[in-house]
DNA sequence: TTACCTACCGGCAGCGTTACCGGTAACGCT
DNA sequence: AGCGTTACCGGTAACGCTGCCGGTAGGTAA
């Protein structure tokens, strides 16, 4: 029927008032007469008028969009994306996803562009190969609000959500020591990625708590990434005094684990133990079913937007808040033994 | 420093020449002095000069933002929103993806959001709970461009890209009959939908090249679900005449029928064949490795988004473009008999 | 000299909306 | 009658930008 959508001009002109009357009858403010503000209302819902977001947006200078930067859309982060979709939604705020696929320049890129479509915020999840914030301060250094989440950057004054890392890496690892591993060897992420450093320190607060001594041939180092893991694994399966368990800090490296296991004809959970990081669907898939920590990933997300949405409209008091939510242990078959041969060496 | 974005008026004033003059440089238009313009050029980057997308869209009226609309984010949708991302960004646009979560209700909040941002159109893979199409045909009477993928819409005059879902059955389905398989049960998806009736159509087309007749016993119809699936292969296995092979449209589907099947005690490939659609990483992680067709999710992204770009070029013409690509069979162990024991009888 | 063309530039209006100010009419009070 | 108050409404400017029109200065051609 109506082409070209209705504006309060067209109301106006058709009820014979004035643009002004329509507009403060529609955000029913005071000063307006009942009847007008009904006939108004009336004629609006008839027109199907929607108020254009845009004049709006210019006007009081703020597009009720956030601008959501995420390094990938993998299981966990879709799950956290769905979060924060979700109470942005119900604020009545919109969200932009960008992926930057874990590339610096990338992100670079998706943070000027919604910077220029005038989002009002963002909430970032930096990429693992950003090393450099400025261009996020400069952001920050604009007020614009900004809330991180999952990954966080060091001594960067922005409220943030992740979850406890720390504890994720120790209630593995401890879990492996109370089904008697005695050699756990744990692979770690990128060394300068904080998320990784944080499950190590979980892991060696674990050995720590059970006088477990640190052996640092038994920490790798590898990138986040299934082939990686495999040969960093078939190293360690290699060693003359091999582990006999392995933490992996997500899950796809833990995947690459258990194929070296695997090929080297080794069995779970009798020779070696496996915990994996993430819970993600297909570590249930695999047999041995494979045990792993999980994130709240959607609960992140919820609370990231919220601490978002909260900042939005207090906009000092928020800048140190830190949420930091619990992991939980699922434990399957993977690092599961029966009975307890603790006293076995290799 | 400049805690105001700068506009074409900062630029005027300090220049002491007109705003129009300032537009006219920055667009580089004609009639205007080559040195004024090098000068507005030249203060427009120091200022960090960024046009204000909201006041040129306000002015002519796009956005130059495409609203993507998925029923979810799993592993091939997000490689098609990662296609879609991929061009847009290439051609200029910002796309705001909205997931409706499989929900009709879901989905028309988000159209109508989308099309309260004002996005210059659409990018749409319905839901599968979406039966009536009234909310995306107003939104094509308007004359917004739209373009579906992946899910289309019967009958409906919208460009699309989607994949040969009747040839992806086919492949599956004469796979299994070259390796030897007689009976041959489909799990297909809900009764109406299109993707679901294609790939049972490929099924039956293969089956009559063949010369193999059909089985109405051996056409199940479940949701797209890993549990219903587990059911409906439990069902089929107790079959007094039992298939010896089972092609799922979809991994999700095939997961939850492997469940099944070694449940039962049976083996892969030996006591049955078992083919999944999507090939999603999980399948050759899982033992026996399950065979899968492929689509080309990132390429159908792209195809989408270029439709797009196309169709806002020349909104007439494209109405009826329908394309289709081509999707992969990808062999493994679940499929693949040693020998060729052709013979088999149950 | 007059007429016209070219190159360049500024002014104005308008996109749809709201904030602000000012105006009018009706009413009540002194 | 004169004043203030209340209830309601309209006009205008502004957000940042572009399209259109018209204007000026200088040069060229008749």
């Amino acid at each position: 029927m109506f082409n070209k959508p209705a504006t309060i001009k067209d109301i106006a002109q058709q009820l014979k008032v004035s643009i002004s009357t329509v507009s403060r009858a529609l955000r029913n403010a005071a000063d307006v007469n009942p009847d007008t503000k009904a006939a108004v209302l009336a004629l609006s819902i008839e027109l199907g008028y929607q108020p254009n977001r845009l004049a709006l947006s210019l006007r009081q200078k703020q597009t009720h969009t956030i601008g959501v930067i995420v390094p990938n859309l993998d299981y966990v982060l879709s799950m956290m994306v769905k979060g924060i979709d979700e109470v942005a939604l119900e604020a009545g705020y919109t969200v932009m996803v960008c992926q930057s696929n874990e590339s610096f320049g990338r992100e670079i890129v998706n943070t000027s562009r919604l910077l220029d479509s005038l989002v009002d915020g963002f909430i970032i999840s930096v990429s693992s190969e950003t090393k450099t914030f400025d261009h996020i301060r400069k952001i920050h250094e604009r007020k614009i609000p900004i809330v991180l989440f999952d990954r966080l950057i060091p001594n960067f004054e922005v409220p943030g959500v992740r979850l406890d890392n720390e504890e994720g890496g120790f209630i593995a690892t401890e879990h492996l020591i109370e089904q008697g591993y005695k050699r756990i060897a744990i692979l770690a992420g990128p060394k300068n990625l904080g998320i990784s450093n944080s499950r190590l320190e979980g892991y060696l607060n674990a050995l720590k708590k059970h006088k477990i001594k640190r052996d640092d041939d038994l920490i790798m180092h590898c990138d986040f990434n299934q082939d990686y893991a495999y040969f960093a694994t078939q190293e360690l399966l290699s060693m003359k005094k091999r582990p006999d368990a392995i933490f992996t800090i997500s899950d796809r490296m833990a995947i690459g684990a258990m194929l070296a296991i695997k090929k080297k004809k080794l069995n779970m959970p009798e020779d070696i133990g496996l915990v994996g990081f993430n819970n993600e669907p297909a570590l249930s898939l695999v047999t041995p079913e494979i045990s792993s920590v999980e994130q709240p990933s959607f609960e992140l997300g919820k609370a990231a937007a919220k601490l978002f949405i909260e900042k939005l409209h207090n906009s000092e008091s928020m800048d140190n808040v830190l949420e930091i939510l619990k992991p939980k242990l699922f434990i399957r078959a993977s690092s599961l033994r029966n009975s307890s041969k603790n006293a076995l060496t290799l």
